[in-house]
DNA sequence: TTTATTAAGTGAAACTGTTCACATTAACTA
DNA sequence: TAGTTAATGTGAACAGTTTCACTTAATAAA
C-alpha cells in the first residue's frame, strides 16, 4: 500500500477529467507523469500494481482508464458527508461548490445553533447536535468533516466512531487517535493543521535561508 | 533534510509546550514519541541530527529543547503572513484565532471587496488586491494565504513571487508551479486541497472494505 | 564502592519507495 | 517482410527512512 500512490491516483484521476474534456482519447505514462509532477516510471508502475494495463506503443485509453480509477477511488458508490460544526470554517465548506465536481455530497450539516446557515445560500439542512447519532444512522454516513472548537474535538469524534463513522477529515488541533479498545484498524483520519501548514513553510523558509549565507 | 521531520519537529514542539505548560521540567524521547505517534529511536534520531543533545538517563531538558526549537523552527524572528482572498475561507481564517498561539500573525488581507470583513469581528486590515505589491513591499511579507477562486490563482501566485513573497499556503485546487525563469528554487508551497482529502478518505475506506472480504 | 538500572546515542540491518536499464510488444516505414 | 521506433512492463540497483541492537553515561541502590 504505497502512501503516496493514493494521492498520486487522485491526480490522475483529476487529469485524465480534463484531458478527456479537450477530445483526446489515449495517454502516454509520460504525459501523465509530467502533469502530475512524477517520472513516467512512477506512473506505469502505479498502473500495473492496480491491475491496470496499457498498449504497448500506443499508452492507456482515457476511458478504460478512469473507468478503473472511478471503481478504485470508490465513485461507483455515493460519496456522502456530513460537517460536524458549521462555524467559520464549516460554514464556509458548506458553501464550497468544489466538492460537487469531484463527486463528494455534503448531505448534512451539525451544529449547536441550527441557524447559522441561511437557507437561500446553502441548501444543505443543519440538525442540533442532539441528533448526531440519527443522522448518522439514518443516512448511513460514512465520512464527517470535523470542524468543532478544540475542547469539543475528542468528545465528538468517540460519538461520531460510535455512530459508525468511518472516515474523518479533521480540521481540529487535536490529533485524533482512534481508541485501542474498539477495533482501531477501520477508522481513516485525515488531519488539516492550517496553523502548523504555516509553521512549516516558515521552517522550509528559514532552513532555506541559513543554507544559502 | 528527512521530509517528514519537520512535521515531526512541530508535533514536538507543540507537545513541549502543552508538558511545560504542566509543570514538568525534562521529557524522556519515549514519552515524547508517545505523544507524537513515532518510535522514541526517532525522537533521539531527529535530536542527534539538530545537534541537540540530552543526558544519558535523565531525558532532555524541556526549556532548553524548546528554546532549540524555536530558532530551528524560526520563531525568533516575526511570522508574519497575508490572506489573498478573502471569501468564505480567506474570511474564515482572518476570523480564526489559532494562529497567535503558534506565533503566527495576519497582519493583512488582500480582496477585490475591501469591506468582506465588518470591523469589530475582525480586526485585520483588507486592502484592494491593486495594492498587493505595495503591501508586500511595504510590510516585508514573506509568506501568503491563497483562497481566491480557481482561475485568479496561478495569476495572483505570479504577482505575489515577483512581489517577493517566498512561502505559500495554497487553498485553491491549481496546483502551482514555481516558473523555471525565476530561481524557483527557494519558493515553498503546501497544498492545501480540501476535495483531494476528501477522496482520500473515501478511498481508504474503500480498499479497507475491498481487503476485508 | 560495586552493581543494577535507565535512558541517550549510534552504527548497521531491514524496509520502502524511486529510478535505472533493459526486455517486450505493437506499430510504422521502406 | 525486415528493420526501426515508441511505448509499456518489470527485475534490479539505488537512496532514503525506520527500526533494531548494542554501547555509553548517569543515577540509584545495596
Amino acid at each position: 500500500m504505497h502512501g503516496d500512490m493514493i494521492i498520486r491516483i487522485t491526480k490522475y484521476y483529476r487529469i485524465l477529467h480534463k484531458l478527456k474534456s479537450l477530445g483526446l482519447e489515449r495517454v502516454f505514462a509520460n504525459n501523465l507523469g509530467d502533469a502530475a509532477g512524477v517520472n513516467a516510471t512512477v506512473v506505469r508502475k502505479d498502473f500495473s500494481l492496480l491491475k491496470i494495463i496499457g498498449q504497448k506503443r500506443g499508452g492507456y485509453e482515457i476511458d478504460n482508464l478512469i473507468a478503473s480509477l472511478d471503481k478504485i477511488l470508490g465513485k461507483d458508490k455515493p460519496q456522502e458527508a456530513i460537517i460536524v460544526g458549521c462555524g467559520r470554517i464549516g460554514g464556509a465548506l458548506m458553501r464550497y461548490r468544489g466538492f460537487a465536481s469531484d463527486g463528494i455530497k455534503i448531505v448534512a450539516g451539525l451544529d449547536i445553533n441550527t441557524h447559522v446557515c441561511d437557507e437561500q445560500e446553502c441548501p444543505i439542512p443543519i440538525y442540533p447536535l442532539e441528533q448526531l447519532e440519527e443522522i448518522v444512522k439514518k443516512k448511513n454516513i460514512q465520512v464527517a468533516i470535523l470542524t468543532v472548537p478544540e475542547q469539543e474535538a475528542s468528545d465528538l469524534f468517540r460519538r461520531l466512531c460510535e455512530a459508525g463513522v468511518r472516515g474523518f477529515l479533521n480540521f481540529t488541533p487535536i490529533g485524533l487517535k482512534a481508541s485501542k479498545d474498539e477495533e482501531d484498524k477501520h477508522i481513516i483520519i485525515h488531519n488539516v493543521n492550517i496553523a502548523l501548514e504555516l509553521e512549516q513553510i516558515f521552517y522550509e523558509l528559514n532552513i532555506s535561508d541559513n543554507h544559502m549565507l
